[in-house]
RNA sequence: GGGGACGUAGUUCAGUUGGUUAGAACGCUGCCCUGUCACGGCAGAGGUCGCGAGUUCGAGUCUCGUCGUCCCCGCCA
């Protein structure tokens, strides 16, 4: 192949196929770039040596297949390339064969500057021939082996599970499929196989994987993609501590077998609590700072001091956040502090109180600002800012004030401020020590429920086969019939269920199921399910849980965010071949599309046209 | 559903305060060139300035609308 050629080849006869990656034409001699798959070879071309081969290398354009015969030589020392891997060889021609031509391509995968993604997506053959899709894409393949392979030897199967399937109303909205056979009927594309595995569990196979397509028709996102991969598994008698080593299992064999990096287990692990109070987050990015809560550092009366000038509430935080190396700011960047990226959007006008100047505070007042920098750890050439909750009357009214919305707004400044000053504290950089460049994360204890402020009730926080923690128990059967009450202690009980987070990107989510049909029963009642409803939704699966349903738990993971992350990308669409725009458009087969009259009729659906 | 950025040659971009014939690089076409590797040299072709209105004597430039791509909020059990 093209890439495969050193010179210890070299005097070999080799045969090489590929396209005209980029032609010189010297005149009596013609320098070939040849490239497939594997890299690029330099073939020569020499009019005296070869006459009907060079007449032929004349006409040769960008992007056409050739195949060559020649010889392999090693090439004199002041014509190496070291640029390339097989800079140090070049196939001298002996014959010349044209496979096919080409029209000249809109852009040259040879080419350093990218073209824009339109362009891409539109003629993405072309730009998957790019080598850094075709690396993202053979990293993407070894991932996938190695989570195959890793799985197998834990003793999971691989099986599959319908694509067809049953629309169920939770979570995101699905992407249906009608019935021709039963017109106005409808499979749904999955989710995830979640209902599935769990029959799997109760049909006895013990340990299940699959590498499996999922469909959600929520809108896009750089990480988010309609339809997505996901690493699933689900097995029997599991403690959470048992998935957990699995997937650590599975993922140092990933990372170590697809990019050599060698990542350390087990991975550090921290409560949902914890991550919402410390990152403002559900899945924290280690590799900066935690907000520290200065309130401790502090005397009662400095407290009630600061919190009367700033007109803070101190029984809120007041969050510490903590910029390491992003050094001094002027005093216009510093007003600005607050007014962008996702800080700004989140629950509206800003209740949070800020003080952003550490000179103007140092000196106004001394002796807080050093406690509390010594409280924090803070690093001279650090950029930090307090923030409180504001205690605004005005404000108050309208902004829901609980801590945790609190917090997670401060996180939302934290990780805008990490992003705005990324190339001075440069922390998402690779370092290419894996201890630094992959922070795992377990994140556990998520609620069980949450509230839906616009349905006003209570959903699963995961969904609702999900158990709760034993202690909580009492707490639920207390609460069972308060799904409407948005202060029920509902949202206090803690779920089984765990999220495994890498640089601040959620890779996967799961659970320890419920197993037992009367918790289950109690689940539903929780969330103002009657027992006919709950038949209505899920009554296949709830018959099966009657029959000897062993205890069981999983998870999931994202197989394209793992793999942007290794690939180092910054949108899953650099490692998924044929992706989809933010409006869910396939621009190179151009999908959706509207479909005949004969087609519609045939499933009994009609079009009714949009209303002006 | 909301906010923001962008849209000019095949591609990536520049285009001053609204003013003559809209430029560059790469690519493309032709010619020259025996050691290039982002080859070089000469010549040339290539434009409905996303689309539609409006303001103006005059619009790539200003206004409104619309379409498309990207990013974010909501949404994603």
């Amino acid at each position: 192949m093209c890439g495969a050629l050193r010179a210890s080849d070299a005097g070999k006869k080799a045969v090489l196929m590929g396209w005209v990656n980029r032609r010189r034409d010297l005149g009596s001699i013609i320098f070939i770039d040849l490239r497939d798959r594997t890299g690029v070879t330099q073939v020569v071309v020499n009019r005296e040596l070869n006459p009907s081969a060079h007449d032929k290398a004349e006409q040769l354009r960008n992007e056409y297949v050739i195949a060559v015969i020649g010889t392999v030589k090693q090439r004199d020392r002041d014509t190496v390339n070291k640029n390339i891997p097989t800079g140090e060889v070049e196939l001298i021609i002996e014959e010349l064969r044209l496979l096919n031509e080409s029209k000249s391509p809109p852009f040259l995968p040879g080419e350093a500057i990218l073209p824009n993604e339109e362009m891409r997506l539109k003629y993405r053959y072309i730009d998957l021939r790019r080598d850094a899709m075709q690396f993202n894409i053979e990293l993407r393949h070894k991932v996938s082996k190695a989570i195959r392979d890793d799985l197998s030897a834990q003793g999971f199967f691989e099986i599959e599970t319908p694509f067809m399937t049953r629309s169920t109303p939770e979570g995101a909205r699905d992407y249906l499929v009608p019935s021709r056979v039963q017109p106005g009927s409808f499979y749904a594309l999955p989710q995830s196989p979640q209902m599935f595995k769990q029959i799997l569990m109760i049909s006895g196979f013990d340990r299940y994987f699959q590498i499996v397509r999922c469909f959600r028709d929520e809108d896009f996102r750089a990480d988010r993609q309609a339809e997505f991969t996901q690493i699933d598994l689900e097995m029997t008698y599991p403690q959470t501590d048992t998935v957990w080593g699995v997937v650590e299992g599975f993922l140092t064999a990933a990372f170590k077998a697809a990019a050599g990096q060698e990542i350390k287990a087990p991975f550090p692990r921290m409560s949902y609590d914890e991550a919402i109070k410390r990152y403002g987050n559900d899945k924290p990015d280690m590799r900066l700072p935690a907000m520290v809560d200065v309130r401790a550092a502090l005397m009662p009366e400095e407290l009630d001091e600061l919190a009367g000038k700033f007109r803070m509430r101190k029984e809120f935080p007041l969050q510490l956040i903590r910029i390491p190396k992003a050094g001094e700011i002027s005093g216009t960047e510093r007003r600005t502090i607050g007014t962008y990226g996702a800080f700004q959007h989140v629950q509206g006008p800003s209740f949070v109180q800020l003080m952003t100047d550490p000179k103007r505070f140092a000196k106004d007042y001394p002796a807080p600002s050093e406690k509390v920098q010594a409280f924090a750890k803070i690093e001279p050439d650090d950029l930090w800012l307090l923030a409180g909750a504001a205690n605004h009357p005005e404000k108050a009214a309208v902004m829901d004030q609980r801590v945790q919305h609190f917090c997670e707004k401060c996180g939302f400044l934290r990780l805008d401020l990490a992003q705005k000053y990324a190339s001075r504290h440069k922390a998402f950089e690779k370092t290419g020590d894996p201890a630094k460049d992959f922070r795992f994360l377990w994140v556990s204890d998520f609620p069980m429920f949450e509230w839906d402020n616009a349905e006003k009730r209570w959903n699963p926080a995961h969904h609702p086969f999900t158990t709760l923690h034993e202690e909580d128990m009492a707490k639920l059967e207390a609460n069972i019939d308060s799904v409407h009450d948005p202060k029920s202690p509902l949202g206090e009980i803690r779920a089984l269920a765990y999220d495994v987070v890498l640089n601040g990107t959620e890779l996967g989510s799961g659970s320890i199921r419920i197993h037992r049909q009367d918790i289950q029963k109690k689940i539903f009642q929780a969330l103002g399910m009657s027992d006919d409803e709950a038949r209505a939704r899920f009554g296949f699966f709830l018959e099966a849980l009657e029959y000897g349903t062993p205890p069981h738990g999983g998870i999931a993971l994202g197989l394209d965010r793992i793999v942007m992350i290794l690939a180092g990308a910054e949108s899953l669409r650099e490692v998924i071949p044929f992706p989809k725009t933010a409006r869910a458009v396939d621009l190179m087969v151009d999908a959706p599309t509207p479909v005949s009259e004969a087609q519609l009729k045939e499933l009994g659906i009609a079009i009714r046209k949009a209303q002006e």
